[in-house]
DNA sequence: AAAAAATGTTGAACCAGTTCAACATTACGG
DNA sequence: CCGTAATGTTGAACTGGTTCAACATTTTTT
Protein backbone atom coordinates (compact mmCIF):
# COMPACT_ATOMS: atom_id res chain seq x y z
CA UNK A 1 0.00 0.00 0.00
CA UNK A 2 1.65 3.39 -0.87
CA UNK A 3 0.62 5.64 2.09
CA UNK A 4 1.96 8.72 0.75
CA UNK A 5 1.15 9.43 -2.96
CA UNK A 6 -1.78 10.94 -2.84
CA UNK A 7 -1.27 12.73 0.09
CA UNK A 8 2.22 14.00 -0.45
CA UNK A 9 1.70 15.77 -3.18
CA UNK A 10 -1.97 17.01 -1.76
CA UNK A 11 -0.12 17.85 1.16
CA UNK A 12 2.56 19.60 -0.71
CA UNK A 13 -0.06 21.98 -2.98
CA UNK A 14 -1.93 23.28 0.40
CA UNK A 15 1.33 24.42 1.29
CA UNK A 16 0.35 27.24 -1.27
CA UNK A 17 -3.70 26.89 -2.14
CA UNK A 18 -6.65 25.34 -0.78
CA UNK A 19 -8.35 22.70 -2.23
CA UNK A 20 -12.35 20.95 -1.68
CA UNK A 21 -11.70 17.69 -0.95
CA UNK A 22 -13.08 16.94 -4.87
CA UNK A 23 -10.55 19.16 -6.01
CA UNK A 24 -7.62 17.43 -4.00
CA UNK A 25 -8.98 14.34 -6.03
CA UNK A 26 -8.70 16.01 -9.43
CA UNK A 27 -5.26 17.03 -8.62
CA UNK A 28 -3.45 13.85 -7.49
CA UNK A 29 -5.43 11.85 -10.29
CA UNK A 30 -3.63 14.00 -12.99
CA UNK A 31 0.26 12.23 -11.60
CA UNK A 32 1.29 9.07 -12.17
CA UNK A 33 3.52 7.03 -10.11
CA UNK A 34 6.92 5.90 -11.01
CA UNK A 35 9.95 4.37 -10.09
CA UNK A 36 13.41 4.86 -11.23
CA UNK A 37 16.74 3.32 -11.00
CA UNK A 38 19.88 5.03 -10.27
CA UNK A 39 21.54 5.86 -13.24
CA UNK A 40 18.43 6.03 -15.32
CA UNK A 41 17.37 9.09 -17.51
CA UNK A 42 14.50 10.92 -17.72
CA UNK A 43 15.08 13.49 -20.10
CA UNK A 44 17.55 13.96 -22.71
CA UNK A 45 18.89 16.22 -25.08
CA UNK A 46 16.99 17.03 -28.66
CA UNK A 47 13.79 15.24 -26.99
CA UNK A 48 10.99 17.11 -25.56
CA UNK A 49 10.67 16.90 -22.05
CA UNK A 50 7.24 15.60 -21.61
CA UNK A 51 6.90 15.54 -17.80
CA UNK A 52 8.28 17.55 -15.28
CA UNK A 53 8.45 15.15 -11.48
CA UNK A 54 7.64 15.72 -8.17
CA UNK A 55 10.30 13.49 -5.97
CA UNK A 56 8.53 11.35 -3.45
CA UNK A 57 12.17 9.68 -2.52
CA UNK A 58 14.93 9.56 -4.14
CA UNK A 59 17.68 12.36 -5.43
CA UNK A 60 18.04 13.13 -9.10
CA UNK A 61 20.01 15.86 -11.09
CA UNK A 62 20.04 18.13 -14.43
CA UNK A 63 22.70 18.29 -16.70
CA UNK A 64 24.14 19.63 -19.76
CA UNK A 65 27.37 18.30 -21.65
CA UNK A 66 29.93 21.15 -22.53
CA UNK A 67 31.94 21.28 -25.59
CA UNK A 68 34.83 19.53 -24.10
CA UNK A 69 33.04 17.30 -22.64
CA UNK A 70 32.21 18.16 -19.06
CA UNK A 71 28.71 18.21 -16.77
CA UNK A 72 27.37 21.22 -15.69
CA UNK A 73 24.94 20.42 -13.30
CA UNK A 74 22.00 23.05 -13.47
CA UNK A 75 19.33 21.28 -10.77
CA UNK A 76 19.51 19.59 -7.78
CA UNK A 77 16.17 17.46 -6.46
CA UNK A 78 15.60 15.45 -3.47
CA UNK A 79 12.37 15.16 -1.67
CA UNK A 80 9.62 17.86 -2.02
CA UNK A 81 11.24 19.35 -5.15
CA UNK A 82 10.34 19.20 -8.27
CA UNK A 83 12.55 19.02 -11.79
CA UNK A 84 12.78 18.68 -15.32
CA UNK A 85 14.57 20.71 -18.54
CA UNK A 86 11.64 23.78 -17.67
CA UNK A 87 12.40 25.39 -20.68
CA UNK A 88 12.26 22.26 -22.80
CA UNK A 89 8.84 21.27 -21.03
CA UNK A 90 7.15 24.56 -20.55
CA UNK A 91 8.16 26.04 -24.29
CA UNK A 92 8.23 22.54 -25.71
CA UNK A 93 11.47 22.80 -27.34
CA UNK A 94 14.18 20.25 -27.90
CA UNK A 95 15.71 19.88 -24.00
CA UNK A 96 19.73 20.93 -24.00
CA UNK A 97 19.50 18.69 -20.07
CA UNK A 98 19.83 14.96 -19.38
CA UNK A 99 17.71 14.28 -16.46
CA UNK A 100 19.13 11.56 -14.56
CA UNK A 101 18.45 9.51 -11.07
CA UNK A 102 21.73 9.98 -8.99
CA UNK A 103 19.57 7.38 -6.62
CA UNK A 104 16.58 4.74 -7.37
CA UNK A 105 13.63 7.00 -7.31
CA UNK A 106 10.38 7.01 -6.62
CA UNK A 107 8.63 10.03 -8.41
CA UNK A 108 5.26 11.39 -9.46
CA UNK A 109 4.76 12.40 -12.96
CA UNK A 110 2.72 14.79 -14.41
CA UNK A 111 2.61 15.54 -18.60
CA UNK A 112 2.46 18.94 -19.92
CA UNK A 113 -1.20 18.08 -21.42
CA UNK A 114 -2.45 17.15 -18.12
CA UNK A 115 -0.92 19.89 -16.55
CA UNK A 116 -2.57 22.34 -18.72
CA UNK A 117 -6.03 20.46 -18.27
CA UNK A 118 -5.78 20.74 -14.51
CA UNK A 119 -5.72 24.72 -15.10
CA UNK A 120 -8.37 24.77 -17.35
CA UNK A 121 -10.34 23.24 -15.25
CA UNK A 122 -9.61 25.51 -12.01
CA UNK A 123 -8.34 28.95 -11.48
CA UNK A 124 -7.25 27.37 -8.04
CA UNK A 125 -4.88 24.94 -10.17
CA UNK A 126 -3.69 27.75 -12.35
CA UNK A 127 -2.40 29.76 -8.99
CA UNK A 128 -0.72 26.68 -8.08
CA UNK A 129 1.89 26.41 -11.00
CA UNK A 130 1.68 30.31 -10.90
CA UNK A 131 3.44 30.03 -8.08
CA UNK A 132 5.81 27.09 -8.40
CA UNK A 133 7.09 29.35 -11.08
CA UNK A 134 7.60 32.32 -8.98
CA UNK A 135 9.27 30.60 -6.42
CA UNK A 136 11.55 29.39 -9.39
CA UNK A 137 12.28 32.64 -10.45
CA UNK A 138 13.39 33.68 -6.85
CA UNK A 139 15.17 30.30 -6.51
CA UNK A 140 17.30 30.91 -9.44
CA UNK A 141 17.95 34.76 -8.84
CA UNK A 142 19.46 33.89 -5.50
CA UNK A 143 21.68 30.91 -7.27
CA UNK A 144 22.59 34.40 -10.14
CA UNK A 145 23.64 35.94 -7.47
CA UNK A 146 25.69 34.02 -5.76
CA UNK A 147 27.25 32.89 -8.74
CA UNK A 148 28.29 36.41 -9.51
CA UNK A 149 29.78 37.26 -5.93
CA UNK A 150 31.33 34.72 -4.04
CA UNK A 151 34.46 33.14 -4.45
CA UNK A 152 34.04 28.85 -4.88
CA UNK A 153 34.47 28.66 -0.99
CA UNK A 154 32.00 30.79 -0.32
CA UNK A 155 29.12 29.09 -3.03
CA UNK A 156 30.54 25.66 -1.44
CA UNK A 157 29.67 27.30 2.06
CA UNK A 158 26.53 28.63 1.43
CA UNK A 159 25.23 25.69 -0.88
CA UNK A 160 26.40 23.36 2.70
CA UNK A 161 24.72 25.99 5.04
CA UNK A 162 21.14 25.90 2.88
CA UNK A 163 21.12 22.39 1.41
CA UNK A 164 22.57 20.30 4.01
CA UNK A 165 20.30 17.58 3.01
CA UNK A 166 21.81 17.57 -0.25
CA UNK A 167 25.39 17.46 0.47
CA UNK A 168 25.76 14.24 1.50
CA UNK A 169 23.26 13.00 -1.03
CA UNK A 170 25.03 13.39 -4.11
CA UNK A 171 28.58 12.81 -5.22
CA UNK A 172 31.47 15.24 -4.82
CA UNK A 173 31.59 15.79 -7.98
CA UNK A 174 28.27 17.05 -8.68
CA UNK A 175 28.24 19.37 -6.47
CA UNK A 176 31.33 20.87 -7.67
CA UNK A 177 29.72 21.11 -10.86
CA UNK A 178 26.38 22.27 -9.49
CA UNK A 179 28.30 25.19 -7.76
CA UNK A 180 30.69 25.99 -10.66
CA UNK A 181 34.30 24.35 -9.76
CA UNK A 182 36.68 21.33 -10.67
CA UNK A 183 36.05 17.97 -8.20
CA UNK A 184 39.90 18.40 -7.50
CA UNK A 185 39.23 21.93 -6.16
CA UNK A 186 36.17 20.97 -4.30
CA UNK A 187 38.14 18.09 -2.55
CA UNK A 188 41.19 20.72 -1.80
CA UNK A 189 38.18 23.21 0.14
CA UNK A 190 37.00 19.87 1.95
CA UNK A 191 40.09 18.72 3.17
CA UNK A 192 41.31 22.14 4.11
CA UNK A 193 38.31 22.91 6.32
CA UNK A 194 39.15 19.44 8.29
CA UNK A 195 42.40 20.47 9.22
CA UNK A 196 41.61 24.53 10.05
CA UNK B 1 -2.09 62.42 -25.42
CA UNK B 2 -0.30 59.26 -24.06
CA UNK B 3 -0.53 57.44 -27.29
CA UNK B 4 0.98 54.11 -26.48
CA UNK B 5 0.37 54.08 -22.24
CA UNK B 6 -2.83 51.48 -22.56
CA UNK B 7 -1.94 49.91 -26.15
CA UNK B 8 1.54 49.44 -25.11
CA UNK B 9 0.86 46.91 -22.53
CA UNK B 10 -2.45 45.68 -23.71
CA UNK B 11 -0.70 44.79 -27.01
CA UNK B 12 1.96 43.27 -24.42
CA UNK B 13 -0.70 41.15 -22.77
CA UNK B 14 -2.35 40.23 -25.74
CA UNK B 15 0.53 38.33 -27.07
CA UNK B 16 0.18 35.43 -24.55
CA UNK B 17 -3.67 36.06 -23.16
CA UNK B 18 -7.11 36.94 -25.18
CA UNK B 19 -8.49 39.60 -23.39
CA UNK B 20 -12.03 41.12 -23.94
CA UNK B 21 -12.01 44.98 -24.07
CA UNK B 22 -13.58 45.43 -20.73
CA UNK B 23 -10.68 43.01 -19.62
CA UNK B 24 -8.12 44.78 -21.20
CA UNK B 25 -9.54 48.29 -19.70
CA UNK B 26 -9.12 46.62 -16.03
CA UNK B 27 -5.94 45.23 -16.99
CA UNK B 28 -4.60 48.75 -17.92
CA UNK B 29 -6.26 50.44 -15.33
CA UNK B 30 -3.84 48.22 -13.06
CA UNK B 31 -0.92 50.13 -14.01
CA UNK B 32 -0.01 53.65 -13.61
CA UNK B 33 2.38 55.83 -15.83
CA UNK B 34 5.65 57.18 -14.52
CA UNK B 35 8.61 59.07 -15.48
CA UNK B 36 11.93 58.67 -14.00
CA UNK B 37 14.98 60.05 -14.50
CA UNK B 38 18.49 58.88 -15.00
CA UNK B 39 20.43 57.60 -11.88
CA UNK B 40 17.45 57.63 -10.44
CA UNK B 41 16.37 54.66 -8.12
CA UNK B 42 12.83 52.25 -7.95
CA UNK B 43 14.06 49.79 -5.43
CA UNK B 44 16.60 50.11 -2.47
CA UNK B 45 18.03 46.72 -0.35
CA UNK B 46 16.07 46.74 3.21
CA UNK B 47 13.17 47.63 1.59
CA UNK B 48 9.96 46.07 0.22
CA UNK B 49 10.06 45.93 -3.71
CA UNK B 50 6.38 48.02 -3.94
CA UNK B 51 5.95 47.68 -7.49
CA UNK B 52 7.06 45.90 -10.67
CA UNK B 53 8.39 48.02 -13.91
CA UNK B 54 7.30 47.49 -17.61
CA UNK B 55 9.47 49.67 -19.39
CA UNK B 56 7.98 51.83 -22.07
CA UNK B 57 10.79 53.62 -23.47
CA UNK B 58 14.16 53.50 -21.40
CA UNK B 59 16.48 51.27 -19.80
CA UNK B 60 17.28 49.99 -16.22
CA UNK B 61 19.56 47.69 -14.40
CA UNK B 62 19.28 45.58 -10.97
CA UNK B 63 22.27 45.12 -9.26
CA UNK B 64 23.55 44.31 -5.96
CA UNK B 65 26.94 45.29 -4.41
CA UNK B 66 29.54 42.93 -3.34
CA UNK B 67 31.20 42.84 0.30
CA UNK B 68 33.85 44.78 -1.31
CA UNK B 69 32.02 47.59 -2.63
CA UNK B 70 31.80 46.36 -6.54
CA UNK B 71 28.31 45.96 -8.31
CA UNK B 72 26.66 42.83 -9.63
CA UNK B 73 24.13 43.17 -12.35
CA UNK B 74 21.39 40.95 -11.57
CA UNK B 75 18.72 42.25 -14.43
CA UNK B 76 19.26 44.73 -17.50
CA UNK B 77 15.81 45.61 -19.11
CA UNK B 78 15.05 47.62 -22.01
CA UNK B 79 11.48 48.42 -23.73
CA UNK B 80 9.25 45.69 -23.49
CA UNK B 81 11.11 44.20 -20.10
CA UNK B 82 10.12 44.11 -17.08
CA UNK B 83 12.06 44.45 -13.91
CA UNK B 84 12.10 44.95 -9.86
CA UNK B 85 13.88 42.97 -7.30
CA UNK B 86 11.22 39.93 -7.90
CA UNK B 87 12.36 37.86 -4.57
CA UNK B 88 11.44 41.02 -2.82
CA UNK B 89 8.67 42.19 -4.31
CA UNK B 90 6.72 38.48 -4.98
CA UNK B 91 7.62 37.27 -1.34
CA UNK B 92 7.35 40.92 0.82
CA UNK B 93 11.14 40.32 1.67
CA UNK B 94 13.28 43.17 2.34
CA UNK B 95 15.30 43.70 -1.50
CA UNK B 96 18.63 42.66 -1.67
CA UNK B 97 19.25 44.48 -5.22
CA UNK B 98 18.79 48.40 -6.40
CA UNK B 99 16.70 48.75 -9.33
CA UNK B 100 17.98 52.25 -10.70
CA UNK B 101 17.48 54.05 -14.28
CA UNK B 102 20.42 54.50 -16.61
CA UNK B 103 18.78 56.15 -19.10
CA UNK B 104 15.47 58.86 -18.10
CA UNK B 105 12.84 56.39 -18.73
CA UNK B 106 9.27 56.06 -19.06
CA UNK B 107 7.24 53.05 -17.18
CA UNK B 108 4.41 51.30 -16.17
CA UNK B 109 4.22 49.80 -12.48
CA UNK B 110 1.28 48.02 -11.14
CA UNK B 111 1.65 47.58 -7.04
CA UNK B 112 1.69 43.99 -5.64
CA UNK B 113 -1.82 44.56 -4.17
CA UNK B 114 -3.14 45.97 -7.67
CA UNK B 115 -1.28 43.00 -9.04
CA UNK B 116 -3.18 40.74 -6.62
CA UNK B 117 -6.27 42.20 -6.93
CA UNK B 118 -5.94 41.49 -10.66
CA UNK B 119 -5.33 38.05 -10.34
CA UNK B 120 -8.51 37.48 -8.20
CA UNK B 121 -10.16 39.33 -10.99
CA UNK B 122 -9.80 37.04 -13.69
CA UNK B 123 -8.47 33.51 -14.07
CA UNK B 124 -6.47 34.84 -17.61
CA UNK B 125 -4.80 37.72 -15.25
CA UNK B 126 -3.40 34.39 -12.82
CA UNK B 127 -2.52 32.73 -16.10
CA UNK B 128 -0.16 35.82 -17.64
CA UNK B 129 1.40 36.25 -14.52
CA UNK B 130 2.26 32.33 -14.68
CA UNK B 131 3.19 32.91 -18.34
CA UNK B 132 5.59 35.85 -16.81
CA UNK B 133 7.17 33.71 -14.45
CA UNK B 134 7.76 30.95 -16.33
CA UNK B 135 9.68 33.03 -19.11
CA UNK B 136 11.54 34.16 -16.38
CA UNK B 137 12.27 31.17 -15.42
CA UNK B 138 13.59 29.68 -18.40
CA UNK B 139 15.95 32.92 -19.24
CA UNK B 140 17.59 32.42 -16.04
CA UNK B 141 18.14 28.81 -16.77
CA UNK B 142 19.70 30.15 -20.15
CA UNK B 143 21.83 32.32 -17.84
CA UNK B 144 23.10 30.14 -15.34
CA UNK B 145 24.28 27.80 -18.44
CA UNK B 146 26.01 30.20 -20.02
CA UNK B 147 27.39 31.21 -16.56
CA UNK B 148 28.67 27.73 -16.26
CA UNK B 149 29.63 26.86 -19.69
CA UNK B 150 31.14 29.53 -21.56
CA UNK B 151 34.64 31.63 -21.25
CA UNK B 152 34.27 35.23 -20.40
CA UNK B 153 34.77 36.57 -24.30
CA UNK B 154 31.87 33.41 -25.54
CA UNK B 155 29.79 35.23 -22.34
CA UNK B 156 29.93 38.45 -24.12
CA UNK B 157 29.32 37.07 -27.37
CA UNK B 158 26.47 35.28 -26.74
CA UNK B 159 25.04 38.39 -25.26
CA UNK B 160 25.93 40.22 -28.32
CA UNK B 161 23.80 37.66 -30.43
CA UNK B 162 21.14 37.51 -28.09
CA UNK B 163 20.50 41.36 -27.08
CA UNK B 164 22.44 43.33 -29.91
CA UNK B 165 19.66 45.88 -28.52
CA UNK B 166 21.13 45.96 -25.17
CA UNK B 167 24.63 46.08 -26.61
CA UNK B 168 24.71 50.07 -26.99
CA UNK B 169 22.26 51.24 -24.53
CA UNK B 170 24.15 49.98 -21.14
CA UNK B 171 27.85 51.18 -20.26
CA UNK B 172 30.08 48.73 -20.72
CA UNK B 173 30.92 48.14 -17.22
CA UNK B 174 27.40 47.55 -16.44
CA UNK B 175 27.61 44.56 -19.13
CA UNK B 176 30.84 43.56 -17.93
CA UNK B 177 29.45 43.01 -14.42
CA UNK B 178 26.04 41.44 -16.31
CA UNK B 179 28.67 39.25 -17.66
CA UNK B 180 30.69 38.13 -14.41
CA UNK B 181 34.14 40.00 -15.58
CA UNK B 182 35.82 43.32 -14.91
CA UNK B 183 35.33 45.97 -17.06
CA UNK B 184 38.84 45.64 -17.76
CA UNK B 185 39.20 42.62 -18.97
CA UNK B 186 35.87 43.38 -21.17
CA UNK B 187 37.41 46.48 -22.85
CA UNK B 188 40.22 43.85 -24.02
CA UNK B 189 37.96 41.59 -25.50
CA UNK B 190 36.09 44.47 -27.37
CA UNK B 191 40.05 45.99 -28.51
CA UNK B 192 40.97 42.01 -29.66
CA UNK B 193 38.04 41.78 -31.47
CA UNK B 194 38.81 44.86 -33.04
CA UNK B 195 42.63 43.77 -34.27
CA UNK B 196 42.27 39.89 -34.88
C1' DA C 1 33.56 76.67 -23.11
C1' DA C 2 35.61 75.15 -18.92
C1' DA C 3 35.46 72.09 -15.10
C1' DA C 4 34.10 68.04 -13.12
C1' DA C 5 32.36 63.56 -13.20
C1' DA C 6 31.78 59.31 -15.41
C1' DT C 7 33.50 55.92 -18.41
C1' DG C 8 37.06 53.42 -20.99
C1' DT C 9 42.05 51.78 -21.92
C1' DT C 10 46.62 49.81 -21.18
C1' DG C 11 50.57 47.44 -18.92
C1' DA C 12 52.51 44.47 -15.60
C1' DA C 13 52.22 41.78 -11.53
C1' DC C 14 49.45 38.55 -9.52
C1' DC C 15 46.22 34.77 -7.99
C1' DA C 16 42.01 31.82 -7.70
C1' DG C 17 40.92 28.13 -9.73
C1' DT C 18 42.18 24.55 -13.59
C1' DT C 19 44.59 20.87 -15.70
C1' DC C 20 46.89 16.67 -15.96
C1' DA C 21 48.59 12.64 -14.19
C1' DA C 22 49.14 9.22 -10.85
C1' DC C 23 47.39 7.09 -7.07
C1' DA C 24 43.85 5.91 -3.04
C1' DT C 25 39.46 4.69 -1.50
C1' DT C 26 34.76 3.32 -1.69
C1' DA C 27 30.70 1.12 -3.62
C1' DC C 28 28.63 -2.51 -5.98
C1' DG C 29 27.30 -6.28 -9.21
C1' DG C 30 28.11 -11.18 -10.04
C1' DC D 1 34.05 -11.60 -1.19
C1' DC D 2 36.38 -10.63 -5.24
C1' DG D 3 37.00 -7.66 -9.26
C1' DT D 4 35.75 -3.70 -11.56
C1' DA D 5 33.83 0.69 -11.98
C1' DA D 6 32.97 4.92 -9.77
C1' DT D 7 34.49 8.36 -6.79
C1' DG D 8 37.91 11.04 -4.22
C1' DT D 9 42.82 12.90 -3.28
C1' DT D 10 47.29 15.10 -3.96
C1' DG D 11 51.16 17.57 -6.21
C1' DA D 12 53.02 20.64 -9.51
C1' DA D 13 52.70 23.35 -13.55
C1' DC D 14 49.81 26.46 -15.66
C1' DT D 15 46.25 30.04 -17.29
C1' DG D 16 42.06 32.92 -17.67
C1' DG D 17 40.83 36.50 -15.58
C1' DT D 18 41.81 40.08 -11.73
C1' DT D 19 44.02 43.88 -9.56
C1' DC D 20 46.12 48.16 -9.22
C1' DA D 21 47.66 52.28 -10.91
C1' DA D 22 48.08 55.74 -14.23
C1' DC D 23 46.27 57.85 -17.96
C1' DA D 24 42.76 58.91 -22.02
C1' DT D 25 38.29 59.91 -23.59
C1' DT D 26 33.52 61.04 -23.33
C1' DT D 27 29.56 62.97 -21.10
C1' DT D 28 27.37 66.03 -18.04
C1' DT D 29 26.97 70.13 -15.45
C1' DT D 30 27.48 74.89 -14.72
Amino acid sequence: MTIHTPSSIGRYASKFIDLTPEELTTFTAAFKEIKVKKRQFLVQPNFIAQHRYFILKGALRAYVVGEEGQDHTIQLAIEDWWISDYNSYMFRQPASMFVMAVEDSHLLQISFEDELQLKATSYKFETFFRILAERSVAFMQRRVITSLTQTAEQRYDTFVEKYPAMVNRFPQYVIASYLGMTTEFLSRIRNHKMKG
